[in-house]
DNA sequence: CGCGGATTTGACATAGTTCAATTCGAGTGG
DNA sequence: CCACTCGAATTGAACTATGTCAAATCCGCG
């Protein structure tokens, strides 16, 4: 994991929330905040359990999941996180990271060092209500996911499917899968077998074509009756 | 639901999210911001989801459940709070309740203004931590859920009956359990079957002894070793 | 071309649901 | 104080979605 320069010309600056943290900031300040971007291999860890929060990280390129191992030694999936999610929002409300994340492939991120965005709530109205926003889109996808797990198989997979759908910035049916079919089983508590049987169902129904690490929803209407 | 009078000689003030809200006010200042009391008879609604969230909410006395509406009409149980928890912890991320709250028996609530509660955040860090961690606790228990629904039903039941003891403020194996096997099932995701016969089981094996609306834990360990 | 992990497919096992019937228990009224 | 009622809780029996285990196939990569 390899730390570079900050975000004094990126060109996200302005829709970013880096951009409202550094707003006023000289390179310098920048730097000496620790304010940073990193790329990870696939398989490196972002962070554990159990660290020091010390940074919040924003997703510029590549995959994230975030995970927990339960007492039995079974990977509990949390989320996955793509280009522009933010990652370790745990970071705002506690210590310590309460899951690991870990790069499903090469990925680029820049990091927000905590204690600036701390204190950064307490000077603006705009930069805190951006945080607590972030974190009532992360309650509301918890409780996506709680409604999820009471669902049929399918309707999982299509709620799924239908999430990265509204995630994907580039419209029509494309959306990235970037995750393996044991992590997605992970993710929304389902057999392996079970994920891989629904997805040939939606195949064979012409609901879905698969093309490698993407995926092309042909026939979104027939998803959004499943879920 | 009617309301009375504020915090100013309430005994508990100091350990209150209230008291540290209230601080420095005068009544008046107090009455003009909108903190105030209630009390809610059995059934009747503390917010809807939809709702403009003008305040959140502390338990006093009875319980709430928080529950959405599926889209096939299923009652999803989001959570139970009893005596000294926050109800309506949305209102600081979100302009409205993304559930509903429903009194489970008479229950007493302080009001506090949510517009109040946002500015004292910016004011003082002491202010802006707790509710930071307030937040940071119902994360954990999201987390709790989803790591629930994926047990078994004698882990679910066991894990809630464990937390529910945790959460009571009197030792001894003794907790309050007001709500219906109904709700439990929905709380849980089980069907009411499944849970009144875990309780069956756990009674027989004398882990649990059952009066009326009360019950108590008998051997603690083998819930533990349930869980 | 061939290897090894990932995915898919098939056959079978089972936890939990569903539906139906019974029992319990807190109020209520005589 | 007891009988009655009605909803809540429990019990029973059959059914089903999904898990489990094992075998077959696919696919990316050296």
């Amino acid at each position: 994991m390899s730390a570079t320069a900050p975000c004094i010309d990126c060109p996200r600056q302005s829709r970013c929330l880096g951009g409202l943290l550094v707003e006023g900031m000289t390179p310098a300040q920048m730097q000496s905040a620790g304010v940073s971007r990193s790329v990870l291999d696939k398989g490196e860890h972002l962070y554990r359990i159990g660290d020091r929060a010390e940074h919040l990280y924003l997703v510029r390129g590549g995959a994230f999941k975030t995970y927990v191992v339960s007492a039995d030694g079974d990977e509990e999936i949390r989320g996955f996180q793509l280009a522009e999610d933010i990652v370790g929002l745990d970071a705002v409300c506690n210590p310590e990271f309460r899951a690991n994340a870990r790069a499903l492939s090469r990925t680029w991120v820049c990091r927000l060092p905590i204690a600036a965005v701390r204190a950064r709530m307490l000077e603006t109205v705009q930069f805190r209500d951006r945080i607590l926003s972030a974190l009532g889109h992360e309650f509301d996808r918890l409780h996506g996911m709680l409604h999820r797990e009471r669902c049929s198989a399918d309707q999982r997979v299509a709620a799924f499917l239908l999430s990265q759908l509204d995630a994907t910035i580039t419209p029509g049916g494309e959306i990235e899968l970037p995750m393996s079919r044991v992590d997605l089983g992970r993710y929304l508590d389902l057999a392996t077998e079970t994920v891989s049987r629904v997805f040939t169902r939606l195949q064979s129904r012409k609901v879905l074509r698969k093309q490698g690490t993407r995926c092309e929803v042909v026939d979104r209407d027939a998803l959004c009756a499943l879920a």
